[in-house]
DNA sequence: AATATAAGTTAACGGTGTTAATTAAAATAA
DNA sequence: TTATTTTAATTAACACCGTTAACTTATATT
């Protein structure tokens, strides 16, 4: 009966093999500009083999949103984790910063995820793991700085869905505009954070 | 020679009558999901005739982002003139309010320009008439309130694009993620519109 | 009325996601 | 090991797509 977990073990390789071939072409190209041809002659099968391990070219999406928002939230966490500071206010500036900073790394990711994909964005957290903790994240630290002090005491979802939308403000803004004439990419962040601070304290 | 004139005229007609079509089927099926031959079928002509009216499907775009921002303008200004309070912060505040409405009163129009195509905002502001002064007018009324002292005195360009950055990211995020746990929205809008105002000030 | 110009049509090219039918390979049963 | 069944891959096909080229029809000019 080792043939029935072989045959597993090969056909999670297979699926891998078509999402490392995909999430290059997304990232690279845009999900809409990558064709389900494309993939199958990046790892020489037919079109039609895809269709084996995956139902249709949105479900390969939808595996790699997983794959970026995890990466996502490793990066918020570090960033977190980096500012080693105790005091509650500079945890939430540190995740605030790494948030943005996420974006800028990774602008194709946040792209896909945040601005092409978003109203995806529950079928990927709500699954099993602790994917959803991304937002709760920034939820328990806005918590600890209310009491703390150091924000003023009110709706922690709330104040966080207020950062957050801030947040995605100048991240998506400065990827899918970035012709515009913005303000010196850095002043304009510090700027930003403090005010976003500012105005809950 | 009145005949050049009328086929002038006729070709605006038919360069309408693609428009009006298109209008309708871009913002209610988005455009990636119009085709040309829907186009061409709902003003029954062949979906080639479209070509002698438009270079390609992205001009017809195109000039839709420009009605649209016209709209969008129109709405702006019409919203800060309703505020006919002559205190500089209270009309900072209307024109706040005004963007986020103008986004839940269109939410088509704004996906359309703000969030699938804002990288071609540059071409659809940067023509001829005063379409441009669609972030000016924000750039102008922050400038006003620093003037008055309303709000701490700063580069008023950089002021405005934060608020612009906050403002896209409450109303893309509530756009395109309508199903996300949100806060009631009345009260949302107006702890963000008062954060934002408290953290310039 | 004959000719040149413009505007519309159909046909076609190379592409898309996906389904159905078919072949080749592997696993199971005899 | 052979025969049979199940599984995985292929090719063919469908109904679309944006766009170009060739052709026909209508309009305007000579």
């Amino acid at each position: 009966m080792s043939t029935k977990e072989r045959r597993k073990r090969e056909i999670e390789e297979m699926r891998l093999e078509i999402i490392e071939a995909a999430v290059g072409l997304f990232l690279s190209d845009g999900y809409a500009n990558v064709s389900m041809r494309k993939i199958a002659k990046q790892i020489d099968y037919s079109p039609t083999a895809i269709y084996n391990y995956f139902a249709n070219k949105e479900e390969i999406l939808i595996q790699i949103l997983r794959q970026g928002y995890s990466i996502f939230l490793s990066s918020l966490k570090e960033g977190v984790a980096k500012s080693d500071s105790q005091d509650a206010l500079e945890r939430l500036k540190a995740s605030l910063y790494a948030y943005i900073e996420f974006g800028f790394k990774h602008p194709d990711y946040y792209r896909l995820i945040f601005i092409e994909n978003l109203h995806q964005l529950q079928r990927v957290m709500t699954e099993e793991d602790d994917r959803i903790r991304g937002f709760l994240l920034l939820t328990e630290i806005v918590a600890k700085a209310m009491s703390t002090g150091a924000l003023k005491k009110n709706d922690a979802q709330l104040v966080s869905q207020s950062l957050w939308a801030s947040l995605h403000g100048i991240t998506s803004l400065l990827i899918t505009f970035p012709d515009f004439s913005w303000h010196e990419k850095e002043g304009f962040v510090t700027f930003q954070v403090d005010a976003m601070i500012k105005g809950l304290t």
